[in-house]
RNA sequence: GCGCGGGUAGCUUAGUCGGCUGGAGCACCCGGCUGAUAACCGGGAGGUCGCAGGUUCAAGUCCUGCCUCGCGCACCA
């Protein structure tokens, strides 16, 4: 059995705070075996520094010493050695930018769950992660280095580039690293996982082969948008950096059916796919019209045109828009009609018909719409990707009508051969609109109809402003349709945080899931592990030891090949200088991709562990993974590669849980991004405030799921308010018990026997606490911390720290000092440990000097479950969990009372207010009327309210009367539409108690309906005339009115102790002013003018509360110093001299 | 275009099953309290609950349409 904290080890890296086994007598930290048990469990209580000397950043920054030295982080992991696991998995950042503020409130999220589920006991190992593969690294090196092409990269060398961007990754980790420990994330930085290491990239061979033993993975094309002039195809996150308006020619092109005298319209906006044509697209359901063409056309500008008596199919509802001619309408029909037709090739050289039974006919997909061009799409099966799916499954022919260098492919056209294809977008124009057309067989008005200007955004390329090219690509792919339902399974049993993201957004993804485009035309990143030959056949490589092998082999068969040995680099150029040998003896080389950096941090759960190679155990025991937590846009990213990997490759789910985090926007609301400048530098904060302050208002700001706007003044707020507050309260309890020799454990005070005020305190801290706890259950972490905060700052900083300072004033050992100081330790150690897994700073300062003991190793107060025997991360015994909360008892009524209690003193203030009363003017009298027993407090609000004495008044109508309000819901049903006339009559009746008492005696009926007690709801409120309020408490049929009643009549006692208050504030502020020690005595003089007479013993109290050792009171003003300080209050004036 | 989530006071936000007068905090103004506090308390001013319809005796809340912001997806023939 483990005992925490209260014995040293004597080995110096122990000094504090370790632990030792009680059974081998051994300290669990350095494992020494000598442990000195010291007597006293605990040191005295350091006296804390006041809080006007508060420096929370030197007191966060030499915290981050200790903790260092005491390995704090690691110790808070093998406290709880044999709890339950609770597995988390760091989504693995890149470190070649720098970190902001967005990075620091992911980091929170992630810590606050970890080590709120370690001080519940588990066993929360973090290792850290970084993501070092992928495009951004590859184009922060580009610009760098000014290798703005494949052709200038390979020039340069692919193992120079690829080394620069090996370095590249860690430009930033220091800062990263610096950051993390900043804002105290714990997570082991020492040991992490690297997705460039051999080791983690041979894990995400295996993975790939297992996908490819299952069949899972294929080779194919996909139509990406590729700059001909870098050699490189683009990332819809590169595409959208060069998006530009230009203005091209687009074209109507006539289509010359087989066997029909008539011809298709269709449109396109890249005349240089039109060589590649081969199908036309028709939606089924759309209306198309067969028309003749009855008059030639005037105006006519531009190439193309008709004849008369030409006739032309196209969308019913793009006539108007598309033909220029007036035409005859012949015929209406469906696009389904129209399926199957077979028209002639516009160029009939330029692509082979190959097997192909559907080349140029018409065919059918359902996207075809009527919002451009004539309804019928062009279909050039490589420059598409819906031309390419739709070519796919019509057995269109896929053969390229244009090189990787944009020209033409020889055979195309004579005219076009060779040429770049966005200068021969005239040519084409010309071949088309030539008598015959293209092929020589046209219509005597050639084959183009219109041309037409068209303003559209164009992608470009980024680095050289080309235009680019949609493209069809060699490409791998992973079949996730294959394991759709799988998915969609899994998804289900994920508890997602909040739910509508899994369910929504992620579900919707998912229910649409394609093809895993998985390869890149890259040099930076895992290598695909795939080997070809020219005959198709492959090999998936699995491991170095495999490579080698086979490596051997293709020796053996006579390929020659460079070593291979067993630390070989399982990056580009390396893998690609080896050639292995198919099983007929062919060569196979590597096909040229790396794999989509997603993959890699897919394989995260496994491949950090180097599975299968090593860590099996370490691996079955933590998959899958308990807590995972990012921002909301790695829905289609790492939240969905981590289970697209364990579906293919281990049939399991990834994660159980997943807190997906909202964006994090700056104070206008716009995104925080690099290129917008508006990122907010996390030291900023820290270096201000503090990480505390930062983390608590990162939580507390919002829902972790909603867009979090940040606000800089938020961060100050949030530290004068929460944590000076809490730092106060410390520091009233810790001087206190300093001065006192306050132990907690060498004294008792059994709560039962407390003050009612320490009674009420420490039940809220209960219901707080069970409330905190039930919010972090429902991810709902910004309500229970502003929950809690509201507790700190107004129950017990500004109830009952307030309502307690003169209980620890007093120098006896008095069984009420005793108590109240027990009760404040009691506050502050649970509050401490409530709030260190969002803020851990602050707290862990406070939690050591009053238990001596770090506040991370503490044990959750409403129990510790990973501690109990046979619980996992998801599953425990309820009732032993409970056994192992710590809270004090809770009181509900005591808290309602208090509630009221509270209320009634804010009442009193409103009175005086309306009654031009002043504060420190006295009251004869206050009566409370009705309301529960709360004679214990009338001290209390006697003192509050300032009143000489508080009454119950039983006889309720002295000062009430009583109202009527309608029950809407039981009227409604009974007056129907009648309602509001019913309402408004029993709410304004002349007389409410006659009414109320013909309802009570059954025979009230208004406009027809009988009314009776339940439709209405009886309120008590003031009768006018009295310096009174009214508050209700309670909700419905509980529901009270409560008065307060002050009487405001003056009398001469109350006038002088009126103005003795009035007279101390003055001097007391005085005092303040002019610095002195609260122990200096003064020399008082006071002169008044239309004073009341002052009696002898509030004179005797100005002088006691004022600690004047003499004073001269004059009755008249006539000799008072016209320099000195003066007031004037209710008509009075008051000259007061302090010496 | 489709999906998800927002739009409430100058700013940040709460608002449960539709129910009577839509709450807080910051900032502002007036007043008060105060020898733990950079805190606190009372009052004031500040709201077309994005807009328009609808359902209902009753709508910030439910329904429909629209505007707008964010994110994601698709499309750009």
């Amino acid at each position: 059995m483990l005992v925490k904290g209260l014995q040293t080890c004597v080995e110096t890296l122990c000094v504090d705070n370790s632990l030792y086994d009680v059974q081998t007598a051994q300290c669990v930290v350095c494992l020494k075996g000598e442990v000195q048990v010291k007597t006293s469990s605990r040191l005295a209580m350091a006296r804390p520094q006041s809080a006007g000397e508060l420096d929370a950043v030197a007191l966060e920054t030499s915290l981050l010493d200790a903790w260092k030295k005491e390995n704090a982080f690691q110790q808070s992991i093998d406290s709880n050695r044999n709890g339950a696991p609770f597995i988390f998995l760091e989504g693995p950042p890149t470190a070649n930018g720098k970190p902001g503020i967005h990075h620091v409130v992911a980091r929170a999220y992630k810590d606050l769950v970890c080590r709120w589920k370690t001080m519940e006991g588990f066993r929360v190992e973090r290792k850290g992660g970084w993501d070092t593969h992928g495009l951004p690294v590859e184009i922060e090196v580009q610009k760098r280095m000014d290798l703005m092409s494949n052709e200038a990269i390979e020039a340069y060398g692919m193992d120079n580039f690829n080394q620069a961007c090996r370095d590249s990754v860690w430009t930033y980790e220091t800062a990263w690293r610096e950051m993390t420990e900043r804002m105290a994330y714990w997570v082991d930085l020492d040991n992490p996982y690297v997705t460039l290491d051999n080791d983690y990239v041979e894990s995400c061979w295996w993975a790939m082969k297992q996908m490819f033993d299952k069949g899972l993975l294929y080779r194919g094309h996909k139509v990406l948008p590729y700059c001909p002039q870098t050699g490189t195809s683009y990332s819809s996150h590169e595409v959208a950096l060069g998006y530009k308006e230009v203005e091209e020619p687009s074209v109507y092109v006539k289509f010359k059916l087989i066997d029909d005298s008539a011809s298709i319209l269709a449109w396109t906006t890249t005349p240089w796919t039109l060589p590649g044509n081969v199908g036309l697209a028709v939606g089924p359901n759309v209306t198309y019209v067969r028309v003749k063409v009855s008059e030639q056309a005037e105006n006519w500008t531009g190439a193309g045109g008709a004849s008369v008596g030409e006739e032309v199919i196209l969308a019913k509802d793009l006539m108007k828009e598309v033909l220029r001619h007036n035409v005859e309408v012949l015929e209406e029909f469906p696009g389904s009609s129209l399926v199957g037709r077979a028209y002639e090739p516009l160029f009939s050289k330029a692509v082979p018909r190959g097997d192909s039974t559907t080349a140029w006919t018409v065919l059918e997909a359902d996207w075809v719409t009527t919002t451009d061009g004539t309804g019928v799409v062009h279909t050039a099966v490589m420059y598409g990707e819906d031309d390419y799916n739709l070519g796919m499954a019509a057995g269109l022919p896929a053969y390229h009508t244009v090189d990787m260098d944009g020209s033409f492919l020889v055979g195309t056209h004579p005219k076009l051969d060779g040429r770049y294809v966005k200068e021969c977008d005239q040519t084409i124009i010309d071949l088309l609109s030539a008598p015959h057309g293209s092929n020589g067989k046209g219509p005597e008005s050639g084959l183009l109809y219109r041309e037409k200007a068209y303003l559209h955004d164009y992608p470009h390329c980024w680095r050289t402003d080309h235009p680019l090219l949609y493209y069809a690509m060699d490409s791998w792919f992973v079949r996730m349709t294959a394991v759709k339902e799988r998915l969609l399974e899994f998804n289900d049993g994920v508890e997602w945080a909040p739910d509508w993201v899994g369910e929504g957004r992620f579900g919707e993804w998912l229910r649409n899931v394609k093809d895993w485009a998985i390869s890149r035309e890259r040099y930076w990143g895992t290598p695909l592990p795939v080997w070809r030959d020219d005959e198709g056949n492959m090999k998936c490589i699995g491991s170095i030891s495999e490579l080698q092998s086979e490596v051997a082999r293709a020796v053996a068969a006579g390929f020659e090949n460079p070593d291979c040995p067993d630390d070989v680099d399982l990056h580009r150029p390396v893998v690609d200088g080896y050639t292995l040998v198919s099983e007929n003896g062919k060569p196979m080389h590597r096909e040229p991709f790396v794999m989509d950096c997603w993959f890699d941090s897919g394989c995260a759960p496994f491949a950090q562990w180097h599975h299968p190679f090593d860590g099996a155990e370490t691996f079955d025991a933590s998959f899958p993974v308990d807590y995972i937590c990012e921002g909301v846009d790695q829905t289609r990213g790492w939240f969905y590669t981590l289970l697209a990997v364990s579906t293919t490759v281990f049939d399991k789910p990834a994660y159980k849980r997943c807190l997906s985090l909202g964006l994090i926007l700056d104070a206008e609301g716009k995104k925080m991004s690099k290129s917008r400048g508006n990122i907010v530098d996390p030291w900023d904060h820290f270096n201000r405030e503090g990480a505390d302050a930062t983390r608590w208002y990162m939580v507390t700001a919002g829902a972790p799921w909603n867009p979090l706007k940040f606000d800089s003044n938020g961060v100050r707020e949030t530290y004068a308010k929460m944590f000076l507050t809490l730092w106060n309260i410390y520091k009233f309890h810790a001087d206190y018990a300093a001065i006192d020799g306050f132990d907690p454990e060498q004294s008792t005070s059994e709560v039962s026997s407390r003050s009612s005020l320490d009674r009420w305190i420490l039940s809220r801290l209960a219901t707080t606490a069970e409330n905190y706890h039930a919010d972090f259950k429902g991810w709902n972490f910004h309500k229970a911390c502003r929950d809690l905060e509201d507790f700190i700052v107004n129950d017990v900083s500004n109830w009952y720290v307030r309502r307690s300072r003169r209980r620890l004033w007093d120098d006896a050992e008095t069984t009420d000092k005793l108590a109240c100081q027990h009760t404040l330790h009691e506050i502050l150690t649970t509050v401490c440990r409530l709030i260190a897994p969002v803020s851990p700073f602050m707290v862990d300062v406070i939690h050591r000097n009053l238990t001596g003991m770090t506040v991370h190793q503490a044990a959750w107060p409403l129990g510790t479950p990973g501690s109990i025997e046979g619980a996992t991360a998801d599953n425990w015994d309820e009732e032993a969990a409970a056994a192992t909360a710590r809270l004090p008892p809770k009181d509900l009524t005591l808290e309602a009372t208090m509630a009221l209690v509270r209320e009634l003193a804010e009442v009193g203030r409103r009175i005086r207010v309306d009654a031009g009363r002043r504060q420190r003017l006295p009251c004869a009298q206050g009566w409370i009327v009705s309301g529960p027993d709360m004679t214990e407090f009338h001290d209390i609000l006697a003192e509050e309210l300032n009143v000489e004495s508080i009454e119950v008044e039983n006889d309720l109508d002295r000062f009430q009367q009583i109202e009527l309000a309608p029950n809407f819901r039981a009227l409604a049903p009974k007056a129907r539409s009648e309602v509001n006339a019913v309402a408004g009559q029993i709410k304004n009746a002349e007389n409410p108690t006659e009414l109320l008492a013909s309802i009570q005696s059954g025979t009230c009926e208004i406009m027809g309906v009988s009314i009776d007690e339940g439709d209405v709801e009886i309120r008590r409120v003031e009768r006018e005339g009295f310096a009174a309020s009214t508050v209700t408490i309670g909700q419905g049929e509980d529901s009270q009115q409560i008065s307060l009643v002050l009487d405001m009549n003056d009398t001469d006692e109350l006038l002088s102790k009126g103005l003795a208050r009035d007279i101390t504030r003055r001097i007391q502020a005085k005092r303040k002013e002019l610095n002195l020690e609260i122990e200096a005595t003064i020399d008082l003089e006071i002169w008044v003018k239309n004073a009341p007479d002052m009696f002898e013993d509030d004179q005797q109290w100005i002088v006691s509360e004022t600690r004047a050792s003499a004073a001269v009171f004059h009755s008249d003003s006539e000799n008072a110093p016209q320099e000195t300080d003066s007031f004037e209050v209710d008509g009075t004036t008051v000259w007061f001299s302090v010496r």
